[in-house]
Formats: C-alpha cells, sequence, structure tokens
DNA sequence: GCCAACGTTGGC
DNA sequence: GCCAACGTTGGC
C-alpha cells in the first residue's frame, strides 16, 4: 500500500465537504497538471491511504485522511464545454485527465499546520516541504506514521 | 527545441 | 495582496 498527500483549498473542497458526501465518499476531479496527473494515473491504487491537506488558506495543514476506493478514470468535467475543467484537446478515446474516488477515513484532532512539518528534521524530505506546488505527491510510511500520529 | 512571456499555485 | 517558484504556451 501507497501513501500520498492531496491537496485541496477548502474553499473549494474540504475534508468537511468529503465526509459529508453520501456514503463518505467521493470524487477528486480537477486535477489539470501533468506531474499530478501522472501519479493518479499510473501510481494511484485502491487502499491507499491519503493525507488531506487544505492549502491556500489561513492555516495550511494535514487536516485528516482518506482512503482510495477507486483507481483513475477519465474525469467527466474535461468533456463538458460547461465546465471550468473543460479541455477541448481531450476526446473519449484519447483523454487526458483522470480521477479517482476517495473514501473519508479521519478529520485530525490536531491538524497539522505546514509550520509544524517544516520544523520536524525527519520531515525535511516531504515534496510538500522542498515543492511547494505539486498537488498530488507521494508519502513514505514512516511520513504517514508522523503525521498521523501528530494529527490524532 | 529554445526561450520569453504569461499564467497559476500557494505561502506569507 | 504580494511575490517566488514553478508550469505552460507559442513564436521562431
Amino acid at each position: 500500500m501507497n501513501h500520498w498527500l492531496f491537496k485541496s483549498e477548502p474553499d473549494e473542497y474540504s475534508i468537511d465537504d468529503l465526509a459529508s458526501e453520501p456514503g463518505q465518499t467521493g470524487h477528486w476531479d480537477g486535477i489539470r497538471n501533468y506531474q499530478a496527473r501522472n501519479f493518479l494515473r499510473d501510481k494511484v491504487a485502491v487502499g491507499d491511504g491519503v493525507l488531506f491537506y487544505h492549502s491556500a488558506c489561513k492555516v495550511p495543514a494535514v487536516v485528516g485522511t482518506a482512503e482510495v476506493v477507486k483507481a483513475a478514470y477519465p474525469d467527466p468535467a474535461q468533456f463538458d464545454p460547461d465546465s471550468p475543467y473543460f479541455d477541448p484537446k481531450a476526446s473519449a478515446g484519447a483523454p487526458r485527465w483522470f480521477c479517482v474516488d476517495l473514501h473519508w477515513r479521519s478529520t485530525f484532532a490536531h491538524p497539522v499546520p505546514l509550520a509544524q512539518i517544516k520544523a520536524d528534521p525527519r520531515l525535511q524530505e516531504m515534496v510538500l516541504v522542498k515543492q511547494g506546488r505539486l498537488s498530488i505527491q507521494p508519502v513514505t510510511a514512516e511520513e504517514w506514521q508522523i503525521i498521523s500520529e501528530r494529527g490524532s
């Protein structure tokens, strides 16, 4: 089983939104970055654990966990001309963008802020610390352990 | 294929 | 709201 960190702006889609979905299961869509897309399409698998991260907000932080319950399939929004995620270069035969389904697993009692992560010598190798802008990124088992212990 | 211009992410 | 760090686009 692999571990991941998924970023979302809470104004757009927060962990509470995921927890409120029917069956507490939602679509992770709207990814329009190739590096993130490649992880999503090629590596993210059913059963993988996801750290849910709130970005572009007052206190950027890991706020909970989720589990992948459906592997990559074409993101329907790319085919919808009325969607902000419409991509005229995508076709049903050659989809460009993918999404997965996530099931809510936990909301942290104590969200783990980015500042705390940056201050922990054991977490310096996280993509989150080294490369600011990737919305889907791998996390090691050790990093997962440290953060989920701190959050719960 | 290079690279300048432009757009986006996301912390602060 | 600012701006650094990227990513993308498109002319040549």
